[in-house]
DNA sequence: AACTTATATAACCACCATATTATATAAGTG
DNA sequence: CACTTATATAATATGGTGGTTATATAAGTT
């Protein structure tokens, strides 16, 4: 599955989004799911699915909870895309400017 | 329909990136994306309407052709919802090299 | 006016994404 | 071990997206 077509489903947005927050448990995430979207548990569980397998998040287990992470390697992608049409609205930065700023980030 | 649901199709990202070249007619758009995708010419005229109704496209009229225009409005909207992620993997520009970067901008 | 060209719209259909309910699995707890 | 809790998977139903063919519209051309 695209990656764009994985951002195209609010409910999984709105998951990315709690997952920036901080690494989540299922059951968390499914908490505030259900509260703002009223689907079931396994609809956000299949939610949840696609976000492993599509790469948009990482899980490990405690115990008997699984606990999320997003992992943003995709979102890099959709942002690769995006670069295309950045030059329509943003203002670049000169090269001096560019050249400073690499500096600083050289020295940590 | 959500900006990431007309990102989600291939087909229109396809024809977003015709349109960043520049402007082209319908007949040029239905050309391309025919041969790449082998869909009819109403599949692509449909593909326009929702980049159109969503705000992706604009249209004028020359003549007999309909001639499509790239707007970025709705993926700076994107691009904002991105933003919230990129904090993962963009290094920050220092707030010299941004000061920098301003005055450039003023200056022209 | 008849015909062609460029493009959009209408009507319809098929598939797939996402939901549901029911159930499995796997880890804690008394 | 029986029971509960946390979560995932299976099986299935359904709505909507995106395709098709047929047709309309509107502008040029002879």
């Amino acid at each position: 599955m695209h990656a764009f077509d994985v951002l195209g489903d609010p409910v999984r947005r709105r998951i990315l989004e709690l997952l920036i927050e901080g690494e989540h448990a299922s059951g968390k995430v499914t908490h505030v799911i259900r509260q703002e979207f009223a689907i079931s548990q396994p609809a956000v569980s299949q939610h949840l699915k696609i976000l492993r397998e599509s790469g948009f998040a990482t899980v490990r287990t405690d115990g008997t909870r699984r606990i999320y992470a997003v992992d943003v390697t995709p979102l890099k992608e959709v942002d690769a895309w995006l670069e295309m049409f950045r030059q329509f609205w943003e203002p670049k930065l000169n090269s001096l400017a560019v050249e400073i700023a690499s500096r600083k980030e050289e020295q940590g």
